[in-house]
DNA sequence: TTTGGCATGTAATCCGTTACATGATTAG
DNA sequence: CTAATCATGTAACGGATTACATGCCAAA
């Protein structure tokens, strides 16, 4: 048997504001909760018959008129579930960070080498910040009265200032970089 | 067979600072590579096996007057491989952050609830910022004058920058949830 | 009619963690 | 003597990704 994932969270935590179907849970995932996190495709549908199983959601087949859907629901037990999990200390994952790995041994490298995994992390940040800017927009439009929207922001908020974070460092690297390509003349 | 990991290029390059026993690069990688990266116990001794079939690193067991170790050493291969891998540019890895995902959905708990995860992970992230700066004093004290040093701290430099950026959003949300439980009283 | 988006799933594989298993040496 | 640390590995399991597989419907 299976312990819980947060896998299983994520799936119930989108179905507690509305039922669903697999593909639109798959779609879900990626966009509204895709700056923060992610599912594999070949994991929502197993994970759907799990939560079936288990009675935390509710199967409906739809075949009217339009092509059959399997759309589901939260049950009570879910949202208890979800609550109770929601309570429990967030587990933080093991630290991986390929960038820094590569910078870390980066000696082995020339400066500009090492100086162009540097630009290239500052315009993935920088287009990380434009998505955020504009799902912020997105929310206060969509949602303004929604009683989600402020917890939304506080999650929206955390990636945006990872990501001036992330743009300062590389300002940084990149300055420190450039001055060891070209030593000091001056003394 | 097995396509390259990241984890066998942590290896090689902390191999490439100096030959080291599998207990000892047990210990490097949680001391050296602990903020930034992570190896699981049981991951090292079989990569150091397949480096070895591999040709990237040599074994040499001691067995001079102490209880016997094996030594790897990296090859010239070995190193010609990190520097390829070196090159390549970084893949980022899926987002998961847990903290956040319970953020997205806290309207399912009480403010207090969610200002206790945000409590703790203030406590965490000051952990972590006291932890880098005596890392940062120890780099300067034992290898003030090694060439690797200049990436050491552009490493812990991200590491710094982030942690300050997540204190900073950890007093944010504080205040947001302050807020919330205490409505407005005057007007 | 053909392309793209909607829709649902299975299978193989891999990577990584945890637990298991064993034993030597050294310092207190 | 005993606890901590040095030291080396194996096995089981589980979670996640990728690739495979299929087919409908609507619009161009």
């Amino acid at each position: 048997m299976r312990l819980e994932t947060a896998t299983d969270y994520a799936i119930l935590g989108l179905l507690s504001d509305g039922a669903r179907s697999g593909y639109e849970l798959r779609v879900a995932v990626s966009e509204e909760l895709g700056y923060f996190w992610a599912e594999s495709f070949g994991q929502i549908y197993p994970t759907l018959r799990r939560l079936a199983r288990e009675k935390l959601v509710v199967r409906n087949s739809e075949r009217t008129g339009r092509r059959p859907r399997n759309v589901y629901t939260i049950t009570a037990a879910g949202r208890e579930r979800l609550a109770e999990w929601l309570r429990r200390q967030p587990q933080p994952r093991v630290p991986r960070n390929e960038l820094l790995l590569k910078m870390y041994f980066a000696r082995q490298l020339e400066p500009a080498e090492a100086a162009a995994h540097i630009q290239r992390y500052r315009q993935q940040q920088e287009v990380a910040r434009a998505k955020h800017e504009s799902l912020e927009q997105q929310f206060y439009e969509e949602h303004g009265k929604d009683p989600d929207l402020m917890y939304w922001l506080i999650a929206l908020r955390y990636a945006q200032l990872e990501a001036e974070a992330h743009l300062r460092w590389a300002e940084e690297a990149a300055q420190i970089l450039t001055e060891l390509q070209e030593p000091a003349q001056a003394n």
